[in-house]
DNA sequence: ATGGTAGTCCGACTA
């Protein structure tokens, strides 16, 4: 089975490259984030008209996940369990966790809140979420321990010093913290691998750049798109890559997909 | 020259 996870920053904006992509990639699974649209915007004629069956979640023109799958999709759960909410007015669960079972594996997609700054409540709200994601996890895994699970998505936690390009660009800066970097691996403690930096070791390797400041023609970008399998699922896995190939061009996304091939 | 973008719904917000 061959899972992809890919932030495309707009699905719409997206449509024909993702079109594009899905043609030429021979992916199973593909784990969507940032889909910035609602359900009744939806493009589901891009994954149908491909054999992939699709399930969705998006609630206004931010965040918003999607599963596609042709190799069976069911049980489609929208969050997780104690999700946090945020929004000190009106607060919300925003559109940012999907999961569903493809064949015998559990696959999510996730859009980890970015935090903005370290005395942003914005910030709280991103440990909280993986404090919560962790404990269903764990609760999963130990229920389960031979359970196929992989949480696909944007973490936006760059866990390791070379996960950046220039530590000293960060200081003071979130993706970096302490604390973000702990909430990350008390996530692995749950029973799970990072699977694709095996396959695609740095320093130098990156999943994102942004747009601005010209990052990606600078090759400065940050690795924050991953794979974490449960370990009966990671102990399959035999290949994975990063396409930085679609983060190339006139309307990449800019995140690059993150691919990983599992026999299962 | 020390900046440089892009997406959403419409001047501002998010990243």
């Amino acid at each position: 089975m061959r899972i992809a996870t890919w932030n495309v920053n707009s699905i719409r904006a997206r449509h024909d490259r993702i079109g594009a992509w899905l043609d030429r990639s021979d992916i199973d699974v593909l784990a969507i984030q940032e889909l910035k649209c609602k359900d009744a915007q939806f493009p589901e004629e891009l994954f149908t008209e491909r054999g992939y069956e699709v399930s969705y979640h998006g609630l206004n023109q931010w965040n918003g996940v999607a599963i596609a799958s042709r190799v069976g999709l069911a049980d489609t759960e929208i969050g997780f369990t104690d999700i946090p909410v945020f929004g000190s007015e009106d607060p919300v669960v925003e559109a940012r966790a999907l999961s569903v079972t493809c064949n015998d594996v559990r696959v999510y997609s996730l859009y980890v809140p970015n935090g903005r700054e370290l005395d942003h409540p914005h910030y709280a709200y991103k440990l909280d979420w993986y404090k919560a994601l962790t404990a269903d996890i764990a609760a999963q895994l130990s229920a389960e321990p031979e359970k196929k699970l992989v949480l696909c998505g944007d973490f936006n936690v760059a866990p390791l010093d070379e996960d950046v390009w220039d530590m000293a660009e960060f200081d003071g800066a979130t993706h970096v913290s302490e604390a973000e970097r702990a909430a990350f691996d008390e996530l692995l403690g749950a029973g799970l691998s990072e699977v694709t930096r095996q396959f695609t070791p740095g320093p130098g390797v990156f999943t994102f750049w942004d747009y601005q400041k010209l990052r990606f023609p600078k090759k400065q970008g940050m690795r924050i798109d991953f794979q974490l399998a449960s370990q009966a699922l990671a102990t399959t896995a035999t290949a994975g890559e990063i396409d930085r190939e679609e983060r190339k061009g006139k309307g990449a996304s800019d995140h690059a997909p993150v691919i990983v091939d599992y026999d299962v």
